[in-house]
DNA sequence: CCGGATTTGTTCGTATGTATG
DNA sequence: CCATACATACGAACAAATCCG
C-alpha cells in the first residue's frame, strides 16, 4: 500500500494566475484573431457570462487591455476593441523598424548557446507548421510560432523594457497581420529569413542581423494594404 | 436677453473620471516623487482608507502601475514599487536616445505655429520656476514642467504610439531623475537646451535637431550616478 | 425636457492563497 | 506538518451616469 505522503502532489496549481490575468490573455486572443473585431463593444456583463464568473475579473482584464491600448475605454460609456488608422499602422511599423534591429544586434552581442538552441527548436516546430496548408488556425499557429521566434531571438539582448515595447507593438498590430498572413505566401519567405537570422547569430554579427531585419520590416510594411482595403476585403469574405 | 439655448454648458463634468484613474495619478506621483520609495511595500488595504474609498478602485490603480511597469504585484502577496537595476536605467536612457530623436525630426516636419508659440509659452513658464531656490517642490514642478515641454515637442510628430511610448520611459525614471535635479546645476543647462531646440523648431530642422537631442541625451545618460550611488546618498541624507 | 432601462463604477462581505509560529 | 494570521482575489448588491423613448 502507498502511504500518502509517497504520492505525487495531484493538486497541481493552475491557479498560479489571477483569473483575470487569464481572462486578459483569452481577450486579447480573441481581439487578435478577429474574434473580438475592430470598433465592436465589450460587454462586461457579457464577458462575465460567458466565462462563467463575476464582472470583477473581466472588468480588470479590461483595463489592462485598454492600458496596452488594444481597447478604448470611456467612463460610463464602455469599451471598444480599437480601430487603427492607416497612419497609426505605419508608425507601428516605423517604431518596429527602429526597435527590433536595436535588439538584435544586442542580442547578437550577448547571445548564448543554449539560446541559439532554444532559437533553432522554434524554427524547426515553424517549418513543421508552414508546410500545413493554410486556414485560419494555421495561420494562428504560425504567427504565434513566428512571435515566439522572434522574442526569443530579441531575448538575449537582455533588454527588458524594449522587449516588452516591442511584445506590445505585436499585439497592436497582430489582428491586421494574421489577415494578411492568411492570404499570402508569406510562410515561406518567412523560412529564409529566419535562416539568414540564425546564421548572423550564430557569427554573432549583429551588424548584418540589424539590417537585415530593418530591410524585411520595410519590405512587409511596403506590402501591408491600406486599413480601407483590409475592410473591403473583409466585406467580399461577408457576402 | 440671452436665450438659454445660446448660453455656454456650465455643468463642467469635474467627474469624468474614474475614481481608480485618479488613484492612479497620485500613486504615480508618489512613486516618482519618492514619497513611495524603491522596494517599499504597497498594501491595497492601507491606501483605501487612506484615499477614504473601498479597495476596488486602488486595486485597478495598482494593476495600471503594474502594467505600467511602476511596481511589481504578486498574486496573493504583495506589491512592491519596482526597484530598477543600473543595467535598466542604463537601458532606459538608450532607448531615449533612439526614440527622442526620431521624435524631434518628425515633430520639427509638422510643427505649426500654434504648437510652436505653446512650447515659447512652457519655456517662459520654465525659465521663471528655474529662478527659485532648488527645494524638493520646486525641483518638482521643474521636472512636471521639463516633462510638458518635452511632451509638446515630440507631440506634432503625430505619433502617439511613439508618444506613449516616450511618457512611459520618462515616468519609470522619473524618480531618479528628479533626485538628481534636486542636487545639481542641471537647470540653467535645460535652459539652454531647451532654446537650441526652439530655435530649431523654428527653422523646421528636424536633422539638427534630432542631433541635439541625441548628443544631449547621451550626455546626460553618462552624468547619471551609478544606482548604488543613487543609495548611498539616501544613507546619508537619513543620518 | 424628463423618466425608465441599461451599463458602468463602487462598496462590502466572503473565499482563497501565502507566510509565520 | 498543522493551525493561525494576514493580505489579496472574487462575488453579489448597491449607486451613479448615460442613453433612448
Amino acid at each position: 500500500m502507498t502511504r500518502l505522503s509517497e504520492l505525487p502532489v495531484t493538486t497541481i496549481k493552475l491557479n498560479n494566475k489571477r483569473m483575470s490575468e487569464q481572462i486578459f490573455e483569452q481577450l486579447c486572443d480573441w481581439i487578435m484573431d478577429g474574434t473580438l473585431r475592430a470598433g465592436q463593444k465589450i460587454s462586461e456583463d457579457e464577458l462575465a457570462d460567458r466565462f462563467g464568473v463575476s464582472r470583477m475579473p473581466v472588468r480588470e482584464a479590461v483595463r489592462l487591455l485598454s492600458a496596452k491600448g488594444l481597447v478604448e475605454s470611456i467612463p460610463y460609456i464602455g469599451t471598444t476593441v480599437r480601430v487603427l488608422t492607416d497612419h497609426e499602422v505605419r508608425e507601428i511599423y516605423l517604431l518596429r523598424s527602429v526597435l527590433e534591429p536595436l535588439a538584435s544586434s544586442k542580442a547578437a552581442e550577448y547571445i548564448i548557446d543554449v539560446e541559439l538552441e532554444q532559437l533553432q527548436n522554434i524554427q524547426t516546430e515553424l517549418e513543421k507548421n508552414a508546410k500545413l496548408p493554410l486556414s485560419l488556425s494555421t495561420s494562428k499557429e504560425l504567427y504565434r510560432l513566428n512571435k515566439e521566434f522572434h522574442m526569443c531571438m530579441y531575448a538575449p539582448s537582455r533588454m527588458n523594457t524594449l522587449l516588452k515595447i516591442i511584445d506590445g507593438l505585436w499585439d497592436s498590430i497582430a489582428n491586421i497581420r494574421m489577415r494578411i498572413a492568411y492570404t499570402s505566401i508569406y510562410p515561406q519567405q518567412m523560412q529564409h529569413e529566419h535562416r539568414d537570422y540564425i546564421h548572423c547569430l550564430k557569427q554573432r554579427d549583429g551588424e548584418t542581423l540589424a539590417q537585415l531585419v530593418k530591410k524585411n520590416l520595410e519590405f512587409h510594411a511596403k506590402q501591408i494594404p491600406s486599413i480601407d482595403k483590409l475592410f473591403e476585403m473583409d466585406q467580399a469574405l461577408h457576402q
